[in-house]
DNA sequence: TGGATATATTAACAGTGTTAAGTAGCTTTA
DNA sequence: TAAAGCTACTTAACACTGTTAATATATCCA
C-alpha cells in the first residue's frame, strides 16, 4: 500500500510547509502580522485549508511553541560535555539569555505569550504536556544537583534553587526585551549603558551566586 | 469665562468616562475583549468619538498603564514607615507579589505587554516619560541604599543588585502567571503544590538574600 | 461506470482598529 | 438678525482578523 503511504506523507508534508511559512512571517515580521491569511498566502493554498491540518491559530502557535523548545534543548544539550557543574550552570544561563536575545520572537512565544500553555490546557491529548519541562527544566535541575553533589548551595532546595535562577534569569531577559531596563535607566538616571544593563546584570547574578557556593 | 471652563471640564470628564469605561471592561473580561467599539457601547457614545479624546487604542492602554503604576506607587507608598530597610525590603516584594497576583491584569499591561512602553516611544512629549522609573524602581533602589547603610548587602552595587531583586520577583510573578510552573511541577513530577509554588518560591528568594546579609 | 471519500475552495459571519466625510448645534462676527 | 465658523459628534466605509458552512473537484474502490 504505497500510494495511501504516500498520502499521508504528504499530508504530513503540507502540515509542515504551513508550520515553515507560520515560522517564517513569525521570524521575519513578528506575531502580529502573522495571519491565517497570510500564512496560506506563502504556501499558495486557501486559509480554510489551513483548517484541515491545524484546529485553530493557536494550534500552530503551540507548535512553534514546541519548536523553540526543541532548538532551546539542542543549545542546552552540547552544555553535558562539561564537567565542572557550575561552569555548566554558568554557560547554561549565558546560552537561555543568548537564545532570548537571538530568537527574541521564539522566546516571547515560549515564556511570555499566554496563548501557547492555554492552549495546551484546553487540549485533552496530553502526551506531549511535558515536553516543556523536561527540555528546558530538566537540564537546570540536573545541574544544580551535581553543583550539590561537588558541596555547593548544600543547604538549598533543588528544585526550589531551580526555579530561582530560572525566574531571575527570565526576569532579567523579560524586562529587557520589553524596554523595561531602557525605561529605568533613563528615568533614574542611572549610569548604565542601556546595551549593557543585561550583560552586566547577568554578570552580576553569576557573582552573586558564586558567593552562595 | 465660567462657560468655556465648564466646557473643558465636561472634555476632560468624558475622556475620563472613557478611561473608566476601559478599565471596567479591561479587568472584568480581560485584555482581549476590551476593543474600541465595546467601550464606546459602555459610555453610549460613537466608537470615533473616542478618536477625539485619544489618539488610539495604545494610548488608553498607556492610560490605564499609568494608573496602574500609581495603585503600585500607593501601595509602595505605605512601606515608607517601615524603619528597618530589610524588613521594607521583604515587605516590598510581598506587596509587588500581591499586586501581581491581585490585579494580574494590570501587572500584565505594567510590565509583560509590549504595547504600553512601545506607544510611549513613539510619543514625543516625553515628560512624563520617568513615571514608572520613579514610582516603582525608586522605592526600591532606595531600600536598597538603605540596607546597605545598615551594613547590609555592602560589596553588592546598589543599581544592579536593585535591577536583581526586582527580575527575580518579576520573573517568579510572570512565569507563575502564565501557568510555567505549574506546567513544570507536573512535567517534572515535583512535589510541590501548584498553589503554592509562587509564594514557596518567594519565601526562598527571601532566605536567599538573608544570606547575603 | 457510479458512488463514496478526501481535499480544497468560495462565500460569508462577526468582529477588529481606524479614517474620511458629513451633520447637527452653538458662537461669533458682519 | 442673518451668515459664517467652529465644535462635538455620527455615519459609512476601508482593510483587515479568525473561523465556519456550504460547495466543488478530484481520486479511489466496488
Amino acid at each position: 500500500m504505497g500510494i495511501t503511504e504516500r498520502k499521508k506523507r504528504d499530508k504530513e508534508d503540507l502540515k509542515q510547509r504551513i508550520l515553515d511559512a507560520a515560522k517564517l512571517l513569525f521570524t521575519k515580521y513578528g506575531y502580529e502580522s502573522t495571519s491565517i491569511r497570510k500564512i496560506a498566502k506563502v504556501i499558495e493554498f486557501s486559509p480554510t485549508t489551513i483548517y484541515l491540518y491545524y484546529r485553530d491559530k493557536n494550534d500552530i502557535l503551540y507548535a512553534l511553541h514546541r519548536e523553540g523548545f526543541k532548538m532551546l534543548g539542542t543549545s542546552f544539550h552540547d552544555l553535558g560535555k562539561i564537567e565542572d557543574p557550575f561552569e555548566r550552570l554558568k554557560k547554561m544561563g549565558w546560552t537561555y539569555l543568548q537564545f532570548a536575545l537571538d530568537h527574541s520572537d521564539f522566546y516571547e512565544l515560549m515564556f511570555i505569550m499566554k496563548e501557547p500553555l492555554q492552549w495546551l490546557d484546553e487540549d485533552e491529548c496530553s502526551s506531549d504536556k511535558w515536553q516543556e519541562g523536561i527540555n528546558a527544566f530538566e537540564p537546570l535541575h540536573k545541574t544544580i544537583i551535581d553543583c550539590q553533589k561537588k558541596g555547593y548551595f548544600e543547604d538549598q532546595d533543588p528544585k526550589l534553587f531551580s526555579l530561582f535562577v530560572w525566574s531571575t534569569v527570565h526576569g532579567l531577559c523579560s524586562l529587557s526585551l520589553h524596554g523595561h531596563f531602557e525605561q529605568v535607566v533613563k528615568g533614574n538616571k542611572l549610569d548604565i549603558h542601556p546595551d549593557k544593563i543585561l550583560e552586566d546584570s547577568f554578570e552580576n547574578f553569576l557573582n552573586l551566586i558564586d558567593k552562595l557556593k
